[in-house]
DNA sequence: CGACTACATCGACAAATGTCAATGTATCGC
DNA sequence: GCGATACATTGACATTTGTCGATGTAGTCG
């Protein structure tokens, strides 16, 4: 039921490997789009933070000190991971809550290898 | 020996995953860089082009068509991927070379488990 | 209700990126 | 030497991206 925003996702799973055969435009597209949401350090640095937490779940109010940008910015980053199937939205009450998708980091990691 | 063009990128091989430590600012500037070298769609075609061909190297001027770019376009892709050492680059005469670097994926591949 | 809080969205801007035509450079064959 | 070929570099341009201040929105608490 999750996810299904701005772009679509799902193509991942279904993707072989870059390396036995020769990626179509849309699985390119969809791929890049992945790929584009680990590319900026920020973005890296806030989901290795959630990773890193012993928490299932970090609040964004979280996010704010470690990743030294602001909150609009933070925002913008998040939305980025989650429009990208990494990470996954949650907001209760006042909070907003965020969890890794592992199984989308291992679908981009099985497109690796 | 190989490799070190514009920029650092040996320090990949050094990285935790990154689900299991938060990256210093340092390590999420380099594996930014890597990732952004597989944020295009081209480029990411070009790369399964080369892994997809039996052959242990692929010759330039063999990407251009399925590329549908022009030649200034994929040199310009292909110095990317080199440079983020993803693909090496051979000049044999007038021809120019470029093969997959395989530990370099796989280090990527195990920075995102 | 109204004040306050946590986060998202908007608007603007500088910087980075993808693209191609034109030109440069190195190499081959004659 | 000279012309032709394969690729790289340059210059220009439109588009995208990262950033923040200002503002909007939804939720809490009295």
């Amino acid at each position: 039921m999750a996810a299904s925003k701005t772009v679509v996702l799902d193509p991942i799973a279904c993707c072989a490997p870059v390396r036995s055969d020769v990626l179509d435009e849309t699985q390119a597209a969809v791929l890049a789009n992945s790929f584009a949401a680990l590319s900026d350090p920020i973005r890296l640095r806030l989901l290795s933070y959630i990773a890193a937490s012993n928490a299932p779940e970090v609040c964004a109010c979280d996010l704010l000190e470690p990743s030294g940008r602001s909150q609009p910015t933070v925002s913008h980053h998040m939305k980025i991971l989650v429009d990208a199937g990494l990470v996954e939205r949650d907001k209760r009450g006042l909070w907003v809550w965020y969890r890794l998708v592992p199984s989308r980091l291992d679908a981009l990691r099985a497109v690796l290898g």
